[in-house]
This record gives structure tokens, sequence and C-alpha cells, in this order.
DNA sequence: ATGCTAATTAGTGAGTTAGCTAAATAGGAG
DNA sequence: CTCCTATTTAGCTAACTCACTAATTAGCAT
């Protein structure tokens, strides 16, 4: 999951899927890389859970798979989030 | 910094800090991998910000460093975090 | 200075990741 | 079935990651 988040375009990527699912066509014209690579990304965030895919005729629309960010989320707090402040 | 996240070992090192600081050869004996392998673990932690280091005589004692976890917090909250429920 | 302990840097090898181009699959239209 | 568009898979290379052992640096004590 860590993972998935490392890479700065398929942060861009996640960012996009908040405003709402895109197909992956307009995501891949949002980055300067080749389709083919957009692809990989892609599928890299789906493995990690993160998005999902549906087919909609030709083109596959990408959202966001809330349960999981949301999941996510709480993982990092857990991991880095502020308990209580100790003296420094 | 999601980099740095990305293995097990160093968010395992990350719990440990939260409960306080430690020495490198603390932590390194926490885990079942060699000592150099672990002073690169902990490179990497500091190159993301996200722990410092001071020396003490012969040892060198580890720390979370909060205020950049705190901003990884943050970020992660702004990629992830739920503004609002969209119907599914 | 010598030696001891703590920790890091050097050097190496196996496995993974990210990018590309070219080829293949999936669905819809004629 | 054939063509067209959208997207993924295959195959390649360059660069990076993680692990190891061996060698080096840093500090303290004798």
């Amino acid at each position: 999951m860590f993972q998935a988040l490392a890479h700065p375009v398929r942060r861009e990527v996640l960012k996009h899927l908040r405003a709402g699912p895109k197909s992956a066509g307009e995501l891949a014209n949002a980055f300067p890389v080749s389709g083919p690579t957009m692809s990989r990304h892609f599928a890299t965030l789906k493995d990690a859970g993160l998005i999902r895919a549906e087919r909609i005729g030709t083109s596959i629309r990408y959202r966001l798979n809330v349960s999981v960010t949301d999941e996510a989320v709480a993982m990092v707090m857990e991991l880095l989030g502020r308990r209580d402040e100790e003296d420094e």
C-alpha cells in the first residue's frame, strides 16, 4: 500500500480521482508519460486496493476505493499520528 | 517520505520510537537483520526527515521527528482523507 | 598510541520498478 | 467479419532497493 503511494504520478492520480471517477484515457492525458506506463500505475493502485475499475463500453472508469483509502488513513494515523505530546 | 514508509522494518522502527528515543543498537537487536542493513534503514528514515539522530558517547540515539511525522499525517489526510461522503 | 565497542560506509549480487515501443485484447460501429 | 478506438500485456533496458560480509570511522578508556 505504501509502495503504491510512493510514486508521485500515482499520488496525483489519486488526487484526480478525489474529484470523481475518470477514465483511463482522461487520466493518462493528464500526465507526460506513455499510456502503457500509466496502465501499469493503475494496476499498482488497483493491486493495493486504492482504486477500483469498471468497464464502460470501450473505456475503463477508475474510482477511489473509499473503504481502503479510509483504512490507509487510519493506519498512518496509528503509525505516525500524535497521541500525546512528550517533552522535547 | 512514502518510500521510507514502504518497508515493514522501517515502519516497525517508527513504532518502536513512538515509545521514546532508542539507540541504534537497541533497535537493531529488535530485528532479525544485520546491523549494517539496519543502519541503512535508519539513514533512509533520516533522509526522509522522519527521525533525527543524536550522538551520545559511542552510541547514537534516534528519535521521532514529530514535526515531520505530523506533516506526513496531514499530507496523507489531504491525499486520502475523506472530505465528504459521495454516493457509492 | 592501542584496544574496545558502536555504528556507518564500501562493495557485491539478487530482485524489483519505471520507463519506452510494439503487439495483443476488448468492445462498438458499419 | 472488419475496422477503429481504448486499454492492457510483452519484452526490453536502466536505475534502484535490500540484503549480506568486510572494512572503516568515532568515541572512550587504558
